[in-house]
DNA sequence: TATCGTCGAATTGTGGAACAATCTACCACG
DNA sequence: CGTGGTAGATTGTTCCACAATTCGACGATA
């Protein structure tokens, strides 16, 4: 529900309405929440329940800024012991095979999955935990501001250009690449907060 | 009570066990564990409860990948910003003050001091939440090794010189101070983890 | 004797009801 | 119009109950 947009952002998860709502005691509910807030999608004030995140553009900054940091150490780890990472060629090969009209979902889809592959192939079971938090918060960002993206086939190509310099092997040149990337992304979904809430205003 | 020492690692929690003891609801009990959970101090398996977290050589590797990849990225940020760290000074002047025969706990306290200084002077919410994990990970870590640290004074000369290197400003090279300095602690840690196998085996 | 299966106790996961503490919204009053 | 108070709603916690699952002991069988 938080990620289809059927939540309004910021709104009030009552305990007895949801839990009666989703078929579950108000403990199961409890517990969680207590889960999604761990993951941000949630944040609980004492005494006053649990709401629905709402991001701002300062969030948006800071959840890239935690995503470089892990994202970065990932690929100078995997550049470093020369891993291959399959689950990124085959994102690629998805990317190619798109259509032009590809919907907005499968473009994100595969681009998670890119992104995912790299951080899953250093073999860091914690910086895939941290890393699942940020995609999290990325999907509800997503959820709720409905982003412009490129074309398909210029995401594609972006995407081929990221592997590629990865397979090559410069560190340097592949953490230059992927700073720009994300740095990119952030800016798009920062104007897509901007563009909303200039409407909402 | 894990922080302590006062439990056994691995060491089961049963939930009507510890709830009695600590005076508490069992649901209580399973929403404090769950908080546990998430950092790392607990671990939960599926109708067999919650275990305390024993850390491996490859754990104590993995959360120093994690470490470092929000460290690097947060000095990278702090040296880019030209930021003032006076929490981490103040470690330093700690440090500075200690005697000889400091006890291994006031030299823990600092060292953990100033690395969330560094961490605190981004100002990102995420990027403490995640390193906050890392360190009670390593406190846990800490309170079931006993590592040997070495003398307060050597210790001391480090940290005064990352914190002069920050200072300076020159990004690589206060990278490359940090990435030694925490391959060391890492290691040392390994060596003390080994150390203790061998003794129980 | 060793291995396997079965039964029973212990433990977890979940549900339901209750109650104190806290918050919220509304209303009366100055 | 602002203020204080009161009543209802909501959260945080407790206790009890019970189905599902796990674990261990016991005994049967090869």
């Amino acid at each position: 529900m938080i990620l289809d947009g059927s939540l309004e952002p910021g709104s009030r998860l009552r305990e007895t309405d949801f839990s009666k709502r989703l078929g579950i005691a108000r403990h199961t509910f409890r517990a969680a929440a207590q889960i999604l807030i761990n993951e941000g999608l949630l944040r609980r004030s004492p005494n006053r329940g649990v709401q629905l995140t709402v991001l701002g553009a300062a969030d948006i900054v800071d959840i890239f800024r935690l995503r470089e940091a892990l994202e970065i150490e990932a690929i100078r780890l995997v550049v470093g012991a020369g891993t291959e990472i399959p689950d990124a060629e085959l994102a690629v090969e998805g990317f190619n095979a798109l259509e032009d009209d590809a919907s907005w979902r499968t473009v994100v889809d595969l681009d998670m999955d890119f992104h995912r592959a790299i951080i899953d192939a250093t073999g860091s079971e914690r910086i895939s935990r941290a890393y699942a938090g940020v995609q999290s918060e990325i999907l509800l960002c997503m959820a709720q501001l409905r982003p412009h993206y490129d074309r398909p086939d210029e995401v594609a190509a972006e995407h081929r250009e990221l592997l590629e310099a990865l397979q090559a092997g410069n560190p340097d040149k592949v953490e230059a690449l992927f700073r720009r990337h994300l740095g990119e992304a952030s800016e798009n979904l920062t104007n897509a907060l901007q563009a909303r809430e200039e409407v909402t205003a």
